[in-house]
DNA sequence: ACGCTCAATTTGAACGCTCAAATTAGCCGC
DNA sequence: GCGGCTAATTTGAGCGTTCAAATTGAGCGT
């Protein structure tokens, strides 16, 4: 018969010590007489005790998980996403929390995944991505008091939340003046059509940037979808064009990509003949040699679970809410 | 104040009936009466009543919590596992499970990892990928019977646990035949280096459907890195050779974007200059229009669900294990 | 030597649920 | 109308933990 896992009591009877002096050990030594908790810890480390995160669950109310939504796969997210969620899980990992997934489709679904999930799991909080304008997830969140941080500022709406976000503006204006510093003088953008949260205010960097320079920006901001094909034709036409630009600034490496696809075709060396710059450094821009804007999302992930504990700590009282801006990192490489 | 969450003593009492009684509506219904199980529910939907999984876990010992492990970002998985995780999660939420999330660094690291999480939440099963010749996380799962499903055949070992996974070789044998029936007579093969299960096995279909069409195979098989870099160096290679090949089947998308990359270089036009195939369909290879061996993620998702819930099921006698070999899909696009 | 305080530890109850066993109700045959 | 049977429901206990309150013990001033 392989013995039973030890429990409190197990341990509190072989340490000759009641149950919540175990338990005080594990949770508040000061409590205990340094003779005492020796005693109990040489006993919890010789039976490898560890407490039932059931039981404790159900007795505080405070499960350690942390739910995030996963959008369906092509939608939203993509690449950066998933660093993000796995920067989330090992950090979240390290302070004692875990992170439970859940898929969300429409908004409206996912609310009502909150609503089964917190009943059913004692969840501690949510995490949210892909935020947008006039976003209904965070207001039912915040009616139902329950704790969470979004990945994204609240475009459009008034901040009644924690939130982490990058800069894209500030990032693209550092990126657009290394063209500048570079010696280019017409630098378009590809941008997304108007409208994205996100999409604007990198547009809004890179026209600061020129501007501060006195550099044209009409005629030079191109507005397309997502993705490969759309940013090669954009690229083209700007290519085509009267004055045509001597580099890309591109919201998206997808973008990006299309126009160094375009520009390689034209039988153009990106970085030599013109320069290409994208966002968020994804593996295929560190295969091909594009310049683009990391963001930093383990520092991102850090500040969400900052923001969560400091919730979760002041629970009861009017909570005081982070709002943080961190900066994208240029990284340099052969296409600018 | 708001009113306290119905509890099953809450709803037992508005209904006028023991706790148990409503229990069992829930569990087992066919042991209640139909009119006191009409009058429960009634109550139940009333109140909006939800049991609390703590509670239910702590005295079932069924968290109803799955565990996967994330490989570390560029490492293992990419595209691909982030699909599965995401069938995964959606088809385990479909059955009342959830997806715990860790990270996984080494082997060595990833079994420290179930220990703690073993102990700390009560998981009812693992759900492991990429697996590899001499896996000891496998040993050491069945040796301390947890239940779990492996994305991956045991390579190299014997199958002591079940799993599920995508029949490369078939696939490869596919998407071959449908090269040779286009005409193709010189078909190269770009694959990994020998010693990886799923690169020897992928390689093992190309070379079957060759030898059956006394096709060669002889000087046509490259062995290179995982990236694109990798692949169209040995696509140039071979393309520079005495015989050059008029189709490239690849062991990747990621290889096969090499290849493609190679012959758009030299102006040559994929499908219709020459062939490309890849493997995986991920969402470079719809945007670029290579054909591609597509796995069926949510099949496989779906499989090792199965698999699990039956060990889970069946705990306590010998378990019997489940052994599915998935076949993957040709996507045909312009690239073959 | 007495009560008083503070530190260290223990005790009983409770969290919400399900299991196993006990109870009650309904029905049949003789 | 009474033992015997099944179906429906209830009761009591316990899962492992922490909270709140109670208890013990030591130290100290008077």
């Amino acid at each position: 018969m392989g013995q039973q896992r030890p429990t409190l009591e197990t341990v509190a009877r072989a340490a000759d010590v009641s149950r919540q002096t175990v338990s005080n050990v594990l949770h508040a030594p000061h409590l205990v007489r340094p003779a005492t908790r020796e005693r109990v810890e040489a006993v919890i480390a010789q039976t490898g005790y560890r407490p039932v995160k059931a039981a404790q669950t159900l007795r505080t109310r405070r499960s350690h998980l942390i739910a995030m939504g996963i959008p369906n796969p092509g939608e939203g997210g993509g690449e950066l996403l998933d660093r993000f969620l796995h920067a989330l899980t090992e950090q979240a990992q390290q302070r004692g929390y875990r992170i439970l997934l859940f898929t969300a489709g429409d908004d409206t679904a996912e609310i009502a995944s909150y609503d089964s999930l917190l009943s059913e799991y004692d969840l501690d909080a949510f995490v949210l991505t892909s935020t947008h304008t006039a976003d209904s997830r965070t207001a039912w969140l915040t009616r139902h008091r329950v704790p969470f941080v979004t990945f994204g500022r609240p475009w459009g709406g008034v901040a009644r939340h924690s939130w982490v976000d990058v800069d894209g503006a500030c990032g693209v204006t550092a990126a657009t003046e290394h063209l500048i510093g570079a010696g280019h003088q017409r630098i378009a953008f590809l941008g997304w059509p108007e409208g994205s949260g996100a999409g604007d205010d990198r547009r809004a960097g890179w026209e600061q940037a020129c501007q501060a320079a006195g550099l044209p920006v009409s005629g030079l901001s191109s507005q397309v979808e997502e993705g490969l094909a759309p940013g090669r034709q954009a690229c083209a036409a700007l290519l085509d064009s009267a004055r045509p630009p001597t580099a890309f600034m591109c919201v998206s490496d997808s973008i990006a990509l299309g126009a160094w696809t375009e520009l390689t075709a034209r039988g153009l060396v990106p970085g030599t003949d013109a320069a290409v710059i994208g966002f968020d450094d994804s593996a295929a821009a560190a295969v091909i040699g594009l310049t683009s804007l990391a963001q930093p999302v383990a520092a991102v992930a850090g500040a969400c679970l900052d923001a969560l504990q400091k919730l979760l700590a002041s629970s009861g009282g009017r909570p005081r809410h982070d709002r943080l801006l961190l900066e994208p990192r240029l990284v340099l490489r052969s296409s600018a």
